[in-house]
DNA sequence: TGGGATTGTAAGCGACTGCTTACAAGATCG
DNA sequence: CGATCTTGTAAGCAGTCGCTTACAATCCCA
């Protein structure tokens, strides 16, 4: 009778197992509340080959931050940032639409991994929104939106604070984006985008 | 030789003296970041009298939040609530003046610790905020703005992130009031308080 | 087919956590 | 003074953490 049923020898797809599970644990319980033995158990892998693969439980986290957040930055405009962003933001309640903004807030606590956050993704989302004004401070506008957005997440999404929590992501959207656009001013930046 | 210049005997002194240490650390590193040897360290105290006085970690968090929230949500009116509590959050980077609001966003990730804030906390600084609109949906949009105050205390304070870091309190509180009173609009709310 | 590299596994090391225990030192009061 | 309660202390228990080691199974290629 054997005792373990031998995981199939295949390293790309045991990685990525890894990736995964780290991603969904740190979403849902934030840095330093995941073990390196629930990821490994999430992805049915030896916690050994966390260590192999990515070294450190540290840069296990800067792999999932880097692989979550390369194609949703790329593929969206900078008109349509703040909105979908906040809609991803809202909806990553649900099943399993997780969003990497949610993995930062929950691993907001962890110095070390503010530090990624503070210099490479933060930088880019801000580059992103601030093109929406011409104000001299945009950056600083933008800084204060993405503020915005992150701490309706937390609100909504982490504490699950009554009334945030259960209000129609509709309504939150328009109120934000109205609200919003008052601050990232220019000529004519139409409401229903 | 004395081995260990023994403690004045003093258990309110004592407690006090935990008390503070706590709320600092809580405040610089977040409930599961700061350890009881670390907050009995700084009080100059030995753990042990910790559980003796609080019983337990958690239990000593509590005793922070609500020895600290009390007085400051007391004595600041409906109309200077975002205000001035969104300058508390700008300054308390600053020598020691802390915010709880600060210690909340630390703590943010240990499911104990956002229960309380869930819960007690932020209703009492929701329902303060939403007496200044008569819409009906006062509460959703106190949330919101309340929400925008987390976040900026998170990126200022917590995350360190430029440029909204190093930015003028000022020039903050100016945008900040401004696209709220969007929200929280009503017949005249000057935007000078 | 055989030998070295790669991938998987089990076990455990050392450090640290919240918390407890046993006890010494000072206070209080008869 | 001596008994008792309170306050402070030192040491350590049991559990968990990130990470390492020693080794077995499987693959690749000569």
């Amino acid at each position: 009778m054997r005792q373990a049923p031998r995981r199939k020898r295949d390293s790309a797809a045991t990685k990525e197992a890894l990736l995964q599970a780290a991603s969904e644990l740190f979403t849902e319980r934030g840095f330093s509340a995941t073990t390196v033995r629930d990821v490994a158990a999430r992805a049915g892998a030896n916690q050994a080959l966390l260590f192999r693969y990515f070294g450190s439980k540290q840069e296990l986290f800067a792999a999932v931050l880097t692989r979550n957040s390369e194609q949703v930055i790329a593929e969206l405009s900078a008109e349509e940032l703040p909105r979908q962003l906040l809609i991803n933001l809202l909806d990553s309640a649900e099943p399993d639409g997780e969003h990497p903004l949610v993995a930062m807030l929950r691993s907001w606590s962890d110095e070390r991994a503010a530090e990624m956050l503070r210099g490479e993704l933060g930088a880019r989302y801000t580059e992103r929104l601030s093109e929406l004004s011409d104000a001299d401070d945009a950056q600083l506008r933008a800084d204060l939106v993405l503020a915005w957005l992150f701490g309706i997440g937390m609100v909504r999404s982490v504490l699950g604070k009554s009334p945030l929590a259960e209000a129609d992501p509709e309504v939150i959207v328009r109120y934000v984006t109205r609200a919003a656009s008052v601050l990232l001013e220019r000529t004519g930046l139409s409401d229903d985008r």
